[in-house]
RNA sequence: GGUCCCAUCGACUAAUGGUUAGGUCACCACCCUUUCAAGGUGGCAGUACGGGUUCGAAUCCCGUUGGGAUCACCA
């Protein structure tokens, strides 16, 4: 059988960067084994509900290129798989269940399961659903069962779990996993909403939609006894079962909003390259086997495998994901540029600037190496596309007696330069000549250059700056330097 | 607390009974140098602990400890 898998999130508002790794785990499996991909939105609590929140994820799958083979958000496909449109079938399953005596009604208030629960909490026992004490088919006889549901009293149905035994199943990254009966709870199949919870809706659309993995977070792991006993009260064949490490904060605990961005439009909005992004979260968890650590989508599709899945969580490292954009900043300069030219256009639009896209280009090449971020290029080089704005803490620590006098030299030796042959090449032979004739090193002015060029102590090379800023521009600053004075702190 | 899962450098991981326990990020030093980067070289740093099994254990088994997840008419 061709593999199946699912992506299943509940839309309660953006999509975790955890959940777009589970998605990119079953995207990769299924591709890997020509397979197919499957999005499902669990939305059975409606009070959970986040407007907007399906068409976050289906964006945010779109932005990373995981696209699901079908989906809601793609109308006329195999879909639409989302649990809401479904409730008939649920309940349709939920009376199956209860024919076949594999689950029940019960008609306990909130207020006393709350009791329960406080009772066995102070005896000391784990909480869970007695059906020997509460009002349900059992205790309360298949007459007065009826009589209530006739009258629509609120009633939940409840999977009904053997009082002894044990649940057996095998997790493809865990192996046997076996726990006894008495250890799992009468779950609630059905809310007196009639809405399923999500466990019936979960094993129902997993068969139905012939899902053949179900690769999902480990938090799912202590509920899959359940959903395996469902498999076998419907006599259905279970999928196969495989359940991720978390990813986890810095503190080793799940990864939450509380300690950093854990949306992953927050990192769109970074500006994180979707391939950077994927390439890392891949990573997390992971691992070919090799001593790489860049690889292409296609790449990763052709290496994954489950078995290479750890089982231990992975901490979400936001250094090595800016070391591995910045890998891939590199490599985009270099190759394939025209991305992040719009984007630094974008940023440059903002700030009311405007340059042709070669001349963006140029500055882009020129700072590839020092910033990590294509959202951090236009402000790293601001003194590119606009005034240059003087450090005066950097102006007072360069400048001296002799300043004035050098900048005007090399100011003039600048202008003497043809326009067109203003190129590092040619700029670095006069200035190399000019310092000879001194008897200067370039360090000695190097500093100067740079708090005339560009204000600040942090850049590229001056050559190569200059050749980018142009003849005109260089030689004003020069100039305009050696009148410059630092603007008036309070205690002159 | 019950149940379940997990355990290799600070972090991500490799090594599926025999390696001086390898790589990457971070950190440190040096080189390069025109500041900052990038790059190069080197360094720091790990098999949680205790028992077994075995000629031989990071690897298999048991226990301890530690961490995590989960225990709703949420998913």
């Amino acid at each position: 059988m061709s593999v199946r898998v699912r992506f299943a999130p509940s839309p309660t508002g953006y999509l975790h960067v955890g959940g777009l790794r589970t998605a990119l785990y079953n995207y990769l499996y299924a591709r890997h084994h020509g397979g197919v991909f499957l999005l499902r939105i669990e939305d059975t609590d409606q009070t959970r509900y986040v407007e907007g929140s399906v068409e976050a994820i289906v964006s945010a799958l779109d932005w990373a290129g995981i696209t699901p083979d079908e989906s809601p958000a793609r109308p006329g496909d195999a879909g639409p798989y989302v649990q809401s449109e479904r409730t008939e079938l649920y309940r349709e399953y939920a009376a199956k269940l209860l024919a076949s005596g594999h689950a029940y009604y019960a008609f306990d208030t909130a207020e006393e399961l709350d009791r329960m629960r406080e009772r066995q909490k102070n005896a000391g026992i784990a909480p869970r659903y007695d059906r020997s004490v509460m009002r349900n088919s059992f205790t309360l006889g298949p007459e007065e069962t009826e009589r209530l549901l006739a009258e629509g009293a609120p009633a939940v149905v409840r999977m009904k779990v053997p009082i002894s035994g044990e649940v057996k199943f095998h997790d493809e990254i865990r192996g046997t996993i076996v726990v006894p009966c008495k250890d799992v709870d009468d779950q609630i199949l059905l809310k007196s909403d009639n809405f399923p919870t999500y466990h019936l809706a979960n094993v129902v659309d997993d068969h139905t939609m012939n899902i053949t993995h179900v690769i999902r977070g480990e938090e799912w792991l202590p509920s899959t006894p359940k959903h395996v006993l469902l498999y076998q009260s419907f006599g259905w064949e279970p999928p196969k079962f495989a359940h991720l490490p978390l990813l986890l904060n810095t503190d080793k605990s799940k990864l939450s909003k509380r300690q950093g961005d854990v949306a992953v439009h927050d990192y769109i909005a970074k500006g994180y390259f979707k391939e950077a992004f994927l390439n890392f979260i891949a990573l997390l968890g992971w691992n070919p086997s090799g001593e790489r650590e860049i690889y292409t989508l296609d790449e990763l599709v052709r290496e994954f495998k489950l078995e290479n899945v750890n089982k231990s969580g992975a901490v979400f490292d936001l250094q090595k994901l800016e070391w591995m954009n910045a890998q891939y900043l590199k490599w985009f300069v270099e190759n394939d540029h025209s991305r992040l030219v719009a984007t630094m256009q974008e940023h440059l639009r903002e700030r009311g600037l405007e340059w042709t896209d070669a001349y963006v280009q140029r500055v882009l090449f020129l700072i590839r190496e020092r910033i990590h971020n294509i959202n951090d290029a236009v402000a790293f080089a601001l003194y590119m596309f606009a005034e240059r704005m003087v450090d005066d803490e950097f102006h007072a620590k360069t400048w001296t007696e002799q300043s004035a006098g050098l900048l005007a030299d090399i100011a003039d030796l600048c202008e003497a330069i043809p326009e067109e042959e203003f190129l590092h090449t040619r700029i670095h032979e006069a200035v190399q000549e000019f310092l000879k004739a001194r008897s200067l090193k370039f360090k000695d002015v190097a500093n100067l250059l740079r708090l005339a060029l560009t204000g600040i102590s942090v850049g590229a090379g001056m050559m190569d700056t200059m050749e980018v800023l142009g003849k005109a521009r260089s030689v004003e600053r020069l100039r305009s330097m050696i009148t410059y004075t630092p603007s008036a702190t309070t205690g002159e």
